[in-house]
DNA sequence: AAGTGGTCTAGACCACGAG
DNA sequence: TCGTGGTCTAGACCACTTC
């Protein structure tokens, strides 16, 4: 091991030089990802502290998003997982008509497996945000189209969209087989052509529920993403709420100078 | 007291069904922002468990971002801190001209106090993802500014910019004090009319040294943000390299329909 | 069976904040 | 001074993985 020793005589907790120990060991390619950390019960021996210590030095650790423990095996540096990379053209109507959702030709770019599950559709009343952001009044509904998005078989992305009930009724919208090119490729069908979209794009901590439905450990944070859809008549047409895995994601966009 | 009690019979653990039950009496409004949890003691009273259990259920609240600790004093629940909403037209032309630069033209918009401090500038060689980014070669210098922002006091944004020191040399950029309208005024005042930015967007925990600069709790990650500005001969003239604590910020983006 | 991390107890002493 | 959270000990038993 060629971990260093702590000084109890020093001011910094024993747990937190401990930690401090293990990241710069860490960080220093002393331990690649992928690669166990000593056992508790060596961390003990060494550090010549008692198991909690230990114990809450590794928690800082995976409090960082550095390591993971696995029950039963040991705690190993975390594998950065592969990134996707989001391009600002995902939208592009080049590839609708070439029958690809956005999710598909992301994927694509990145030669990576890609799938969506858990998918449902229903009719609702919307919640008020996207009531507001929709332009709606209290007694209009939505068609809501609930999704997860999986890579290489990871869930990655959750994604709610919420369309006007006015325009998706009885379309291909409001089945769960959307058809080649996505929804925006439907919209465009029945004469609402895409002319800008927003983001608004938050990062936070997952609720449990998220970080159950993402296979989040602790350390992770999770992205906040709210999209809305305008038409050429600038006709908020949908709202798209996604919260993705932080891990897996870089988003990019292009912003010209004004 | 109005929390429920839990079940030492069921599967899951009794932490986690005192850190559920406390999660579901904040969501329900039973303790508001800035209100105190009861103490660690009437906690160990009120479930029955030893006060180790209870600091493991108030961990998992704290890595969630619910509650902050705040020693001799209690358990809080978090307050949101104002947000500031970054607009995809910050880097206008227009608020330039005005002598505004960008981060002044977002804290305007949104009248909050605002302020620069810890204001370096140096001139070194870049990084290599700087480097590659701004075309350069490893003999090519660049003009580094470091810098950290405050909003109404509190650190939420360190950024280090890099241009090219063939541009920015004996200029205003290598100027602690930048100018009316900053490095982007002066840019174009040297002949490079800005086009356009890309913007890459990452979410993750921060470093110690990072949350030490943000004054980051636990449970808070970070925006990691780095924008390249390029001038109308689309050659790089600067990357920025940004860090935000991410329950200060929402940004915001205009994505044309292509 | 042996080794690993996960949960939990029942104490101890310390550092900080408020009255 | 007293109540608060922060650190730490020295055990115990359990659940999971590997051999």
């Amino acid at each position: 091991m060629t971990l260093g020793r702590i000084d109890k005589a020093l001011d910094r907790p024993a747990f937190q030089q401990i930690a401090d120990e293990l990241r710069r060991a860490v960080q220093a390619g002393e331990y690649r990802p992928g690669d166990g950390l000593p056992s508790e019960a060596q961390l003990m021996d060494h550090f010549g502290v008692a198991r909690m210590t230990v114990r809450q030095a590794l928690q800082v650790l995976k409090g960082e998003g550095l390591v993971v423990a696995e029950h039963g095996r040991g705690v190993f540096v975390r594998q950065r997982p592969p990134v996707r990379r989001l391009a600002s053209d995902r939208f592009a109507r080049a590839h609708r008509e070439q029958g690809k959702a956005a999710f598909t030709a992301e994927s694509e770019a990145d030669s990576r497996a890609h799938a969506v599950d858990r998918l449902t559709v229903s009719t609702a009343l919307p919640p008020l945000e996207v009531r507001q952001r929709l332009g709606l009044t209290g007694r209009d509904r939505v068609v809501v189209r609930d999704r997860r998005y999986l890579s290489d078989g990871r869930p990655v992305e959750t994604a709610v969209s919420y369309i006007p009930a006015d325009i998706a009724r009885g379309t291909k919208i409001a089945d769960p087989d959307s058809g080649p090119g996505g929804i925006y490729a439907r919209l465009e069908e029945l004469g609402h052509r895409l002319a800008r979209f927003t983001e608004e794009v938050e990062a936070r901590m997952p609720t449990p529920v998220e970080a159950s439905a993402l296979g989040l450990g602790p350390g992770v944070p999770v992205i906040h993403l709210v999209r809305v859809a305008y038409d050429d008549a600038d006709r908020a047409v949908e709202v798209c709420d996604t919260v993705m895995a932080a891990d897996a994601f870089v988003l990019n966009y292009d912003v010209p100078a004004l």
